[in-house]
DNA sequence: TTGACAAGTGTAATAAATACACATACAATG
DNA sequence: CATTGTATGTGTATTTATTACACTTGTCAA
């Protein structure tokens, strides 16, 4: 196979991230306004170009920085779009990366070299975007409410510590369910995915929650 | 973006198909072997570049029919892999592609424009391959073993009518485990992914088994 | 007809998931 | 300083799912 075959020549990988955060019970997205054409003025995901010399994932990175500023600690691969017909320009490759992170912690670039705007918008309210993104969006959000349950996904939102309420209220507002407050501490504890740090929340002016953190190692799944 | 700027030149998509099958207790991969430079002469799995006018699947499937022969009923997008340096001439990222057959089915091309052989491979014993083909395998087989629970993937192993003898030694196969008999007819069936044709396998000289066949429709798994 | 062989089936024991209610710690107020 | 409000923490009984386990049935061949 040779570069010059004009059946391989004009292809191009775009990399994009679906970053999620939860904010007083509602899910939202991290969407960037576009600058240039095509889809000039229109909201998107996070994305580019990935680079000849980067590996996917670093490409991811860089993106995401250059665009909104942003570094996701715990960004995992979620799918690959591949319709002939999904960019106007040059044939694109799409590769969705899913992430989580917490609203309040980060500060995002609202005017770069390519975006002249990045915002958090509810799920529910999401404006008409550029490309696929929508779909890729649905997709993404399939993925993070499958990964959430035994995975440390949420560990982006809660880097540090964190209280069951917390926690709970996150599973709630991404699943879209109410569980009840002790069997939830039951199943979390049982997925050996968190642990006691021995201190309390001092806080409100309630009674104290304690204090729980994400261990460093997984749990495997059984099947059958 | 423009098509000139060297960053994002000389980039390609590669698509590869893990395919599967179980014959006597054995799961078994699909490789061919390479007629061409880079590692001429070994094996690796089933793809090639994608062409610039065909969807991903599409080129998939091309790429299956063109290096086997093989057309796979139920291929499902498995994963990929982006490392800058995975394919030693140009950038070329990876799509693999996860599929199942019954290897008695099929006959498979042995010699094809670019590759001088076709051959079943125990997932124990298989050879040293091209790229990161071995890394892919154990990925797709990974993925394979998530996938044959809850989902009707093994459809291409039993496009038609199959005996609960029959499916238990696959997954067994596959999973590496046994299982009690009626239980695995209880979880099987539990999964409202196959029916009943009320028809029995007139067979062997023993007594006879009932047939079942996949449904068309799936069943939703639920989460915590 | 009888024996060998693999297929079919049900039930008891154990483990997991669910439903549910009261006690506790803090802070603000009288 | 006692009382009240509020959100947190915890245990147990019930139901459901999973696991373990043994005998009966249909066909072919002797």
């Amino acid at each position: 196979m040779t570069i010059d075959n004009p059946k391989y020549k004009n292809q191009g990988i775009h990399v994009m991230a679906a970053i999620f955060t939860v904010e007083k019970g509602i899910t939202k997205i991290l969407l960037v306004q576009r600058k240039n054409e095509p889809f000039y003025g229109m909201w998107s995901l996070p994305g580019g170009a990935l680079y000849n010399d980067e590996d996917l994932e670093s490409g991811m990175k860089r993106e995401l920085l250059e665009k909104t500023g942003l570094v996701i600690p715990n960004l995992k691969l979620c799918n690959v779009f591949g319709k002939v017909d999904r960019s106007p320009c040059m044939r694109m490759v799409g590769v969705s990366y899913l992430g989580v992170i917490d609203q309040k912690s980060v500060k995002l670039l609202t005017d770069t070299i390519k975006t002249s705007n990045a915002e958090w918008f509810p799920i529910y309210e999401i404006p008409p975007l550029a490309y696929d993104h929508i779909e890729i969006i649905k997709d993404a959000l399939e993925k993070l409410r499958e990964q959430i349950v035994e995975s440390d996904i949420l560990k982006g939102l809660f880097p540090d510590k964190f209280t069951f309420p917390e926690i709970q209220m996150v599973y709630e507002a991404i699943l879209e369910t109410k569980y009840d407050r002790r069997n939830f501490r039951k199943k979390l504890l049982s997925f050996d995915l968190i642990e006691d740090t021995l201190e309390t929340s001092t806080f409100v002016g309630k009674r104290p929650a304690k204090l729980y953190r994400f261990k460093d190692k997984m749990n495997k799944k059984k099947i059958l």
